[in-house]
DNA sequence: TACGTCTGTCGAAGCGCTTCAATTCGGTTC
DNA sequence: GAACCGAATTGAAGCGCTTCGACAGACGTA
């Protein structure tokens, strides 16, 4: 292993002069810094992470705590893992990958030990066992998901109550007057995942301030958790006829279900989803949906530990950075699966 | 932040009495192991990584390289780096999580800062561009998945010719004659990403040996895309009446438009499916498939990887563990999704 | 000419740990 | 009672980097 002391008599310069052409922290004159990283470049020179670490006592790594899990879209959390992961490498920063497993000491050991300069929360839950040691800890951390008690956190998520709402709209526009929410399975609710409970008050709120029916029902990820679902809100409210589906792994079944009953999506049925753009796509019928941007909410988790990660490395110098709740705005996509509602004897 | 030297004051002792506490490296009298074990409970003492790899050269952190791109099956992914992670803690180590993102140039930034003892890659290409890297440097590694030449090389994958083989040989016992292979995206065979081409010629080897007819279609992961092959394969062999699947998220799809088209399954089609066993079950169908051992490969890399890590931090004592291709035998579950074939005007 | 100023570079201290050689000490052994 | 032993513990030397204060020299100013 080449050190920074050989790069350094290579370059016939000290050893803090090769640090400075390497952080910048001092200005150095033009061809002694070409000098330094033609030596860095001839000898192939890495920094060893472990003295930068010690003498800095910054690692340079964020950690990301993943739920261990898969009840839930699971591909969404891939990908806010990777755009994590992504924009953290943008940021010269490396990713440390933690699972729900260890439970809450996981928080205490990684940054108490100085692993990691900070912690991105996913899966986040109304009383989230991990809140309390992010309160007594002086390290950066960004939750992506929304606790009940925000004070003193920094959170990204979708704006779920938005979400509802809108796709509440974009059904009652088109004259749906009853509308059935498809929800995510049951044990999520008893998790108390926050996420589900906000989508559901969007819908109802927007729904009463519009006259619109609602139902909500909780369903698992199988097809034959779909069909009972199906089935018993049509018992029940036979006039439905919009649907918004927040449990992304029921939409194809869905959709067979209903060409199966002779239901025609959009003329007799519309279906709002929530979910990634490409699983709106790429079922038998392209969904009108709300995308889950996993992606900006990896990305923006980085972006707001970031400052603050900096703010702390200047030896706590540099004024805090305040804490924030970024709510991504909804976007919704009209696509082939909602239409006007049927006229259904009513007329 | 408590230290190692606070500890020992505290506890009456030297620091490197701590030291060997905790690492266990030397033989430490009982009396003198409790005191220094309460010291580092009152204090909360929590070792610090910087000096820890600066000091014994070793990070304790696994390196995982995933793919970015997501056309290949996620959930599979996702497991497979959880599993890393999980394992990973049972033997004290953390994950790195890198993205192809950065090229072959991360594995040469993260083992030569130090920053990782070993590295994990997945999505192994046949002419990989990481492996002469690897094979350069000194590190741990282990593959999963399987390049072309896997000289000096250790890897971990399912045995997908022994796959294609149990497929073919699973239907041809239920009197299957023309079998068709409904393949990955195309982009994944130009790839040449090993495990989509060895699972072919796992099936044509054994139907040749079975004399079964064999149809290869690759199918890109869309409702369309599906429809179209199907009917292609229906078009040009009329007779086939077993599919193997290796695109999972078609699956959904196949089923639709079986059922449209008034097959039946398993009394017209028989459908062998390669996947997690979660998303065998889920569908309208429970089908017999061939499970992809996702949170095995996962663990068996960390096992794999382990020893070496340990030979190597022996400062290149202890023997070189030998490098070993550890292919996982597929394991067939039958569901409801195959059946005897059709007699269809032959009898 | 003498002074302060600024720029670029250096020396040295030290981050918190591991590890090796050295030391102490109670217990054997002859 | 001297010489020896092994077990338990210690002291000190780094590991490779960052960073702070010091300093030499070039420059502008009085």
């Amino acid at each position: 292993m080449v050190t920074l002391a050989e790069v350094a008599r290579h370059a016939g310069v000290s050893a803090s002069t090769v640090s400075y052409v390497l952080s910048g922290k001092r200005t150095i004159s033009q061809p002694t810094r070409e000098r330094v990283e033609r030596s860095i470049r001839e000898l192939g020179y890495l920094p060893n992470a472990g003295a930068r670490a010690l003498a800095s006592s910054r690692s340079n790594i964020i950690a990301l705590m993943m739920p261990l899990r898969t009840d839930m879209y699971v591909p969404v959390m891939m990908d806010i893992a990777l755009a994590v992961a992504t924009t953290a490498r943008e940021h010269d920063r490396d990713v440390l990958l933690l699972t729900g497993q260890e439970g809450p000491a996981a928080v205490r050991r990684v940054v108490g030990s100085g692993l990691a300069d900070a912690m991105i929360l996913m899966d986040v839950e109304l009383q989230d066992a991990r809140l309390p040691l992010l309160h007594e800890s002086p390290h950066p951390s960004v939750l992506i998901g929304l606790p009940a008690d925000t004070t003193g956190l920094t959170c990204v998520d979708l704006d779920f109550v938005a979400t509802g709402r809108l796709c509440v709209e974009h059904l009652a526009e088109l004259g749906h007057r009853e509308v059935a929410l498809i929800g995510e399975a049951a044990a999520v609710y008893e998790r108390h995942t926050g996420f589900a409970e906000r989508t559901i008050a969007g819908v109802r709120e927007r729904a009463g301030e519009l006259g619109v029916r609602v139902l909500h029902r909780p369903c698992e990820g199988s097809y034959e958790a779909m069909a009972g679902t199906l089935a018993r809100i049509l018992q029940e409210r036979p006039g439905t006829s919009g649907f918004i589906v927040q449990n992304e792994s029921v939409l194809g079944p869905m959709l067979s279900l209903l060409r199966q009953q002779g239901r025609a999506v959009p003329e007799d049925a519309s279906i709002v989803a929530i979910c990634p753009d490409e699983v709106a796509t790429q079922g038998s019928v392209a969904l009108t949906s709300v995308a889950i941007p996993a992606r900006e909410m990896g990305r923006r988790a980085v972006e707001l530990v970031m400052p603050k990660v900096e703010a702390a490395g200047r030896g706590g110098h540099g004024r805090p950075v305040p804490d924030r709740i970024e709510l991504i705005p909804p976007r919704l996509t009209v696509r082939a699966s909602t239409g006007p509602a049927p006229v259904a004897g009513r007329g």
